[in-house]
DNA sequence: CTAAACCATAGAGTATACTCTAAGGTCAAG
DNA sequence: CTTGACCTTAGAGTATACTCTATGGTTTAG
């Protein structure tokens, strides 16, 4: 199998040098080296390459993809423990949803309220809220 | 007006004393100081840091915070600008339920995919997704 | 053979929001 | 006056995912 160089598989890649010598070192990929120490990469770097950067789109962390990629590697790799690892990233995303909604809800909210012209923001209901807080509803002005 | 020391302070607001010292070097607050250089804080002090609590909730960075805080001292504040700051947010946080909504989607119709049995991975829809990604539905199979 | 292009390493810098450590000064009680 | 609690500063460490720098070795074209 043809042996390439990491300058080459950075173009390949669209992945920087620096980035790859940076996964090496979180195991995620392990090339061979030349003689001279030079790292040389066989044809399973892109597609390694290619799966890290499907799981990172999916917010999969450098560690969990090397989790992934050590399952992909292994005899011994169960569906179950992909699906449970995909399972967990759904309630997370259902989790940051479900907070960015509640957000996204009140300042919507708070838009709504604000006159929005030129006046001063001393009585602004946008900067009172994140003063008082959503909590107390009424705490002395201080 | 009664002065606290930045260890009351930090009792009554919760937050660390280590904290206040790093909101005072980005700017958030502004004590004052006794003869012997202790910090001595106001009453304004515990309204800022509730400010900067309900901020935070919503997703501000401290630094953007500061900004709003700036607004909140000047006279010349107006409504407009946090509204415009505001609306950014809004923006923000609809654009990450949007990819969020998306990644639990994929992850879901992956999931469907799965056999999810003890069998191995070789051919597991979710690994393969991960390599071949959704953007070229057929690569070669390196 | 030399110069350019490429490769190697260790370690520091980036961004965010803290948190902790070390070394030392201050204050209140007994 | 000493002890302990509290305060000060500068600077390093944490987490994530890189990115850059410095210094020096390798490879290739002319």
């Amino acid at each position: 199998m043809k042996k390439i160089t990491i300058g080459v598989l950075s173009k390949q890649s669209g992945v920087s040098a620096d980035t790859l010598r940076y996964y090496e070192r979180l195991g995620l990929i392990k090339p061979l080296r030349s003689a001279s120490g030079y790292r040389h990469y066989g044809s399973d770097a892109l597609r390694i390459l290619c799966f890290i950067r499907g799981a990172k789109a999916l917010h999969f962390t450098l560690q969990e993809i090397g989790d992934l990629l050590f399952l992909d590697a292994s005899d011994k790799t169960t569906c179950a423990a992909v699906l449970k690892k995909t399972a967990t990233k759904i309630r997370e995303a259902e989790e940051k949803i479900e907070e960015l909604h509640e957000i996204k809800k009140l300042l919507e909210k708070l838009t709504k309220a604000c006159p929005g012209d030129e006046t001063s923001a001393e009585a602004c209901p946008i900067l009172d809220h994140l003063c008082h807080g959503p909590s107390h509803k009424h705490a002395e002005h201080a």
